[in-house]
DNA sequence: GTCAGGACATGATTTTTATCATATTTTAAA
DNA sequence: TTTAAAATATGATAAAAATCATGTCCTGAC
């Protein structure tokens, strides 16, 4: 947690995410119980919010950036299993079942984030049944995302996965000013960990769809050329 | 839901599974209220007890038996995400997130299931804030399961990922009496619905498996020989 | 019992994917 | 700016896995 910069100290109240974020859906009084109690800073691009087999001391809130969650396989290998952004919630897994954390979160840009101490997420959530039900809530939708990505990495060619990847990037992260840029700036590495493939083959893949007149390829940006296809790419019905 | 056999109106305080079953860490008041509403049945073998796309009702409870729960992939091919046995809940997921059934639901073998409404199932979880923390804690339990499948598929190989199945299965149900063979019936193609592969893979690997006398196959009968040649096989270490 | 359909098994082949090798380009540090 | 290291790209090859084909075995209906 070296090297991480206070931001100036935002209320709840006025927070850019209070719309979004499940800590937003507590009772008034635990809104204000937060928001005395959190800790904000800045974590530059690169930094390591948690780390997988460490003790979870807190969750976290992002009030403005992107942050990538990753399980690290057996060889060493990293999986990333979900990309967070603003209004996001995240550290939550492992406090709930009282396990140490199972995966490591890295910021994918200099990110603003919020800390919540464990004691105090634990009491509010027990004593706020609504804060309680959205939590049950967003934990469902997760599950039924790990289950459908589990679904899909079992039955689809990587060519289908990697055209759903590059979906999913665009539905989390959106698109620049121009529309078609992705939002976010990941190593090809890191779409092959997303992905579940060999580096070498993401690359080839994007080769492909670059080929194909689907994307363009700029360094790390990439643009979304033929939406419409990439759709009919990943073969997706559900 | 047709064929289904009424069970003798057991109560939850004499269910064998009241000390194992999220339901029954419920305030006595709650449980007493579940006892009071729910409708127990008997499933055959094969019987479904939901099916994916259909609008949820309530929650069930295995008292005993064995069921699986599965996706349909895009192309209709099946993927088993979870194997549950008695004290097992199911349909919370869907029912939590308010959409509509996002796997079915099918007894491997003929299983007593009681059923809690949807609505008293909701308001007790408003209620009763044990219950509900419970209930995060069962989430994120499934969430970690679910993660932890996602890398392993993503990055471990067909011969690797079916000896942790087996070990998986004999997690869940266990051995007969004999303490090797293990208490489920399978086909070949749910093991490779389980595992993630082709039919002919599984059922390939399952000679292989056999030749190296670390299982005997008798039918659907599957005796594990050498369990830690098993664990070495797939290659576990987390 | 016997007969048909499904499950299981196994070989042959093709397809997919990973790995290895090697440029080329980009990036970041000195 | 130079330079080394890392990231990207692409070809060649090997390995893994799916598919196709065929035969056998098992099981339940009659």
């Amino acid at each position: 947690m070296a090297h991480t910069h206070p931001t100036d100290h935002q209320t709840c109240q006025s927070c850019a995410n209070r719309f979004n974020s499940v800590f937003c859906k507590a009772k008034e009084e635990y809104v204000n119980l937060i928001n005395e109690q959190k800790v904000c800073n800045i974590y530059k691009k690169g930094q390591t919010l948690f780390n997988e087999g460490s003790n979870p001391f807190g969750v976290f809130c992002i009030n403005d950036g992107k942050v990538k969650l990753s399980h690290q396989g057996d060889d060493g290998k990293e999986q990333i299993t979900r990309l967070l952004k603003q209004g996001d919630v995240l550290g939550y897994r492992a406090l709930l079942s009282g396990e140490r954390y199972s995966a490591s979160a890295v910021a994918l840009e200099d990110t603003q984030i919020c800390f919540i101490p464990k004691d105090l997420f634990i009491s509010v959530l027990k004593q706020d049944a609504g804060l309680a039900f959205e939590m049950m809530k967003l934990l469902s939708d997760e599950l039924h995302k790990a289950e459908l990505k589990i679904t899909h990495l079992a039955q689809k060619p990587i060519r289908e996965r990697l055209a759903e990847t590059l979906l999913f990037i665009k539905e989390t992260y959106g698109f620049e000013e121009d529309g078609i840029t992705l939002n976010v700036r990941l190593s090809r590495e890191e779409i092959a960990n997303l992905v579940g493939t060999a580096t070498e083959s993401a690359i080839r893949l994007l080769s492909d769809f670059k080929k194909d007149g689907m994307v363009e390829l700029d360094g790390k940006k990439i643009k979304i050329l033929k939406h419409k296809e990439l759709v009919r790419t990943a073969n997706l019905q559900d």
